[in-house]
DNA sequence: ATACGATGACTGACTAGTCAGTTTTTTGGG
DNA sequence: CCCAAAAAACTGACTAGTCAGTCATCGTAT
């Protein structure tokens, strides 16, 4: 009995071990190849950055192309975590909204390395790669797609095309998280964002007059 | 005399044909470089493509690198010029910024290619590449910034943050580009958008509420 | 005849992945 | 607790292949 007990410890110990050392190295190599393409990224250069031998990598990945592959797949486990509860809570669709938005951008805030990596096109790389990115980028796509369906059918939202303004959110974190001040709390900044997203840029005298204009038309 | 004007001719005809080679290279280089990464791309398949020998296109551009960059610099050119018409042109600040969406879209549309090749984060290769893909964002973002602003001082814009609203638009003008439907006219598209970032998403009758509890909070 | 654009076989630098050998850790009997 | 043997983890020199760039040679227009 006792000894059974010390080998599961054993075996827990060794697991935690090896999956420090494979988290370890996708850590590194997700910086890696957050600052470099696929093909610039050498093993050797992995290697090195962990002090550890070429060969040793090749212990816990099949490949370089799977190493790559595993980096985005850990990464979608950790957003879609962070998700999963937000969107089973029921509350207005705007304050959703807010919130998903603060959650994305938190999460690309501590992995700005993932963003990168994952929006850089390389799309042709393997057919898998481009498999992930298209989930991912469509599973992001009908999250927001789904909130704003619900806030026109409780009367907050009043859009047009779904489809579309989905996908200008989805456009606009990008390039929000790549370039905007990485000084500003990303709760603010979300803050921010879904300002302009829900009130848009017109002045309200223009806004109406704008209304008037189409009303006039008719 | 006759000799000398023969000479010209010669000269010219050489000329445009030099040309001519150059941008079918361009051209077939500009759509591959859009479906693989630089690494990806084989000079051997560039010549192949083109039906000519490696050796050629090193009589006309120094180095894959080289040609790479040309590439951008071309449309760089190219977008630069659609631009500098409309943004001559004094008009309210949101009617020029339909129109640069529309000249936007509207390139963009016929240049995938480039989008694509700017939008891949492949800033590392060569200083000179990441120079020049910021220098063409900053470029860009200069732009929605100033008729933002000069909608701001003509009242017809009502925005906080001119810095973060146009890294919004200059964000979501690739998402859109990349995965819109591509069946619209990009007249349409421009316009759609150009609706959704003016009127935001909210119905007034929530964005009402909005504001009077902002008031009721002070 | 000669100048010049075009060619494509060739070179040499580079790198993903391998594997025979080394080191470290674990195990189990005394 | 100790130690030897087995197992597991690690190493890095090497292989086999790749590909950007070169250059001796060719064809042809004048």
């Amino acid at each position: 009995m006792a000894k059974a007990i010390r080998k599961n410890i054993m075996i827990s110990k060794k697991t935690v071990k090896r999956l420090n050392k494979k988290e370890d190295i996708i850590k590194v190599t997700a910086k890696l190849f957050s600052q470099k393409s696929f093909h610039d990224v050498k093993m050797d250069e992995i290697a090195e950055e962990l002090g550890i031998a070429k060969g040793t990598i090749y212990l816990y990945f099949k490949s370089k192309e799977k190493l790559y592959l595993e980096i985005l797949e850990e990464s979608y486990k950790a957003i879609e975590a962070l998700l999963e509860n937000e969107i089973a809570i029921d509350e207005p669709s705007p304050v959703k909204l807010k919130k998903v938005l603060g959650i994305i951008f938190g999460f690309y805030r501590k992995n700005l390395d993932v963003l990168k990596i994952l929006s850089r096109d390389e799309t042709h790389l393997i057919k898998e790669h481009y498999e992930f990115t298209e989930h991912w980028r469509l599973r992001r796509l009908k999250l927001y797609e789904k909130i704003l369906e619900k806030g026109i059918r409780q009367g907050s939202f009043n859009v047009q095309n779904p489809r579309l303004t989905a996908l200008i959110i989805f456009g606009l974190v990008r390039s929000v998280m790549f370039f905007y001040s990485t000084e500003k709390d990303t709760t603010d900044i979300a803050e921010e964002v879904y300002h302009v997203i829900t009130n848009g840029i017109l002045s309200p005298k223009v806004s109406n007059l704008e209304k008037k204009l189409k009303v006039m038309n008719r």
